[in-house]
RNA sequence: CGGAGCGUGGCGCAGCUUGGUAGCGCACUUGACUGGGGGUCAAGAGGUCGCCGGUUCAAAUCCGGCCGCUCCGACCA
């Protein structure tokens, strides 16, 4: 294996970070010289990055084949009729890099590839005897995301390893899931990063249900629902809670003025009542069609829930003059009188009685407003958003919220795409069958980060021994023969025993080197000097421990295989 | 796309309010001293001040447009 040398190392590292830097990782990676910026979320890796990039792709790739997943590589350049065919071509349309040929065909730029892998499998599975199927990839993903964001935790090229399977069944389905569940679990582990399965929504993949792999930490931009006494996990996007006990009475409907109050905060103030007693109304275009959608007064209206309590595609909030036009009142808006069909409540509203609403009239509400009574709507659902505070709905204690980095996410497909596409296979019955899909994915790079982020100090990097660019770290100090002599030696007993070594030939003086060894982060560090030398020592320094400790020059490969063997991973 | 901010040597910044000679720290080159936690001295190299247009005798500075980048929101590995 041959020793790297700084002096000919390509990237240089930087004393300050560049000032668009944000987070920890982004910085650390800046500053290291591991990653330069090109345009917004595009980024080159330099060789110690790549070298990164290769271990954590080798880590995923073990961890995919003993889940008995077979490596292979689908195109990125794809036309965009196959994503007409399962119907993505415009839900996922805003994201797709589009191009065109020079015979003015349009192609895209693949972000996923459940479109080309369903294609593949109706090309080539015709039986259920090809069936359980995995197959995966590590391949570069293209999405012309609005907001790069976070170095690379969002960008808009990236690897991801992407897998599929393809079952006969539900059955034979959640063996090969809950393969890649566990293969997920090994490979953050291996990588040396914390995560948590919680539950999400599958969003624009689609399917019945996924889990999220989520890293907490402050940086991330999920926001993460957990119960620590009973472990319920989901995106804040998907989180159940419960919603408690109703606080209103079921008294008669009277109307009261409350002149300039229009927000909720306002209404529970001027009445002197919690805001629980009251109800809110919130306005959204769902589908092209304005909608009514109630929750109680101290809840907020979750988009994504409402989208799917309606089965919809798109929703966002109405402006003002759209919702004038529906013939509601801002601030006064009541669910009574209003067309059921339009109206949307969630949980909270229906079961308790006598709130206080809008009495769709400026500068009036209602007291005493109750479902089922007053009021009906066509939905109701959960369509509220769980926040910190909230109760379990499990375990009833307080649910708390984290900020989280999704790292993997796996989906439950059912047969979203086989069905459009019309992939199927022939039963033993002789019955023509539709595939169960799954698929799970890992973006690399964004792995990276993660690392970096969960291995850091305020000097640099605490690469974990799997994924560092580099084993061993060797500064030599001081000039003359003595030193270069020992250093070589050093350095070919320990490639020779399979250690990637680089080594500090660089004529600076040792703090240069020591921060920079402290800033590049290699699990060891080797130092060999004119001083030590004298004794016949050298010394070695974990970068994980604060303290050095000398060794004879003797015994260094010993010394170095007692001290790596003491790492992890 | 909505909101906010920033573009001045490789990196971090000042200069802009009040137009006139482009500056500082780090990094870089050469030499000397120095040599175990970012050393000292000396001498250097390096900048169309994001781009285009306007105002002006004169624009980094004032005005307009555009581009790029970052952050906050709607989207995701």
């Amino acid at each position: 294996m041959p020793v790297t040398r700084m002096s000919r190392l390509f990237g240089r590292t930087l004393r300050e970070a560049p000032a668009d830097a944000d987070s920890a990782n982004h910085q650390l990676l800046l500053r290291s010289g591991l990653i330069v910026q090109l345009a917004a979320g595009v980024y080159s890796f330099l060789p110690p990055a790549w070298r990164t990039l290769r271990k954590i792709e080798q880590i995923v790739r073990e961890e995919m084949e003993a889940a008995g997943s077979q490596e292979m590589r689908m195109p990125a350049i794809q036309p965009r009729e196959l994503w007409e065919e399962s119907g993505r071509a415009d839900s996922y349309g805003p994201v797709l890099f589009n191009l065109k040929d020079r015979r003015e065909r349009t192609m895209v730029l693949a972000p996923t590839h459940e479109e080309s892998v369903t294609d593949l499998f109706r090309k080539v599975v015709q039986s259920y005897r090809d069936l359980p199927q995995s197959v995966f990839q590590m391949q570069t993903k293209f999405r012309d995301e609005p907001r790069p964001r976070g170095g690379l935790v969002r960008v808009r090229e990236f690897i991801m390893k992407d897998a599929y399977t393809f079952d006969a069944d539900d059955e034979a389905f959640q063996l090969n899931y809950d393969a890649m569940r566990q293969a997920y679990y090994n490979i953050y582990r291996r990588c040396g990063v914390p995560v948590v399965a919680v539950q999400a929504d599958s969003g624009a993949i689609g399917g019945k249900q996924s889990e999220e792999f989520i890293f907490l930490t402050d940086i991330g931009e999920d926001n993460i629902i957990l119960c620590q006494d009973c472990g319920y996990a989901a995106n804040q996007e998907r989180a159940e809670f419960d919603r408690g006990e109703s606080t209103g009475s079921d008294g008669e409907l009277t109307e009261v003025a409350t002149p300039g109050i229009t927000t909720i905060e306002a209404l529970a103030d001027f009445l002197g009542i919690p805001q629980q007693a009251t109800a809110k109304a919130a306005f959204f275009l769902v589908d092209g069609e304005p909608t009514f959608a109630v929750v109680r007064g101290d809840l907020e209206v979750n988009e994504l829930k409402l989208m799917n309590a309606l089965d919809a595609r798109d929703a966002r909030p109405l402006q003002p003059e759209e919702v004038a036009e529906a013939g509601w009142v801002a601030g006064y808006a009541s669910p009574i009188g209003v067309d059921p069909a339009r109206v949307i409540a969630d949980l909270s509203v229906v079961d308790a009685g006598g709130l206080v609403a809008g009495a769709n009239r400026e500068g009036m509400h209602l007291h005493n407003v109750t479902y089922g009574r007053d009021w009906s709507a066509a939905t109701v659902a959960d369509i509220a958003t769980a926040s910190e505070g909230d109760s379990c709905a499990q375990c009833d204690s307080n649910l708390q919220m984290q900020r989280g980095i999704e790292l993997g996410h796996i989906f439950k497909l059912g047969t979203r795409y086989a069905d459009p596409m019309e992939a199927t296979f022939l039963d033993a019955d002789g019955e023509r069958k539709t595939p169960i899909m799954g698929c799970y994915g890992i973006g690399i790079e964004r792995l990276m980060a993660a690392v970096v982020q969960a291995n850091h100090d305020e000097l640099g990097i605490v690469w974990p021994r799997s994924v560092a660019p580099f084993d061993i770290h060797i500064v030599p100090l001081g000039g003359g023969d003595e030193v270069a002599e020992a250093v070589g030696q050093v350095e070919s007993e320990l490639s020779d025993a399979g250690w990637q070594v680089l080594t500090d030939d660089r004529d600076e003086r040792a703090g240069v080197k020591f921060n920079d060894a402290d800033l590049l982060g290699a699990p060891l560090r080797v130092t060999i000097g004119s001083r030590g030398l004298k004794q016949g020592q050298i010394e070695l320094k974990l970068r994980s421990e604060p303290e050095p400790s000398p060794a004879p020059l003797s015994g260094a490969l010993t010394a170095v295989r007692a001290a790596m063997d003491s790492l992890a991973g």
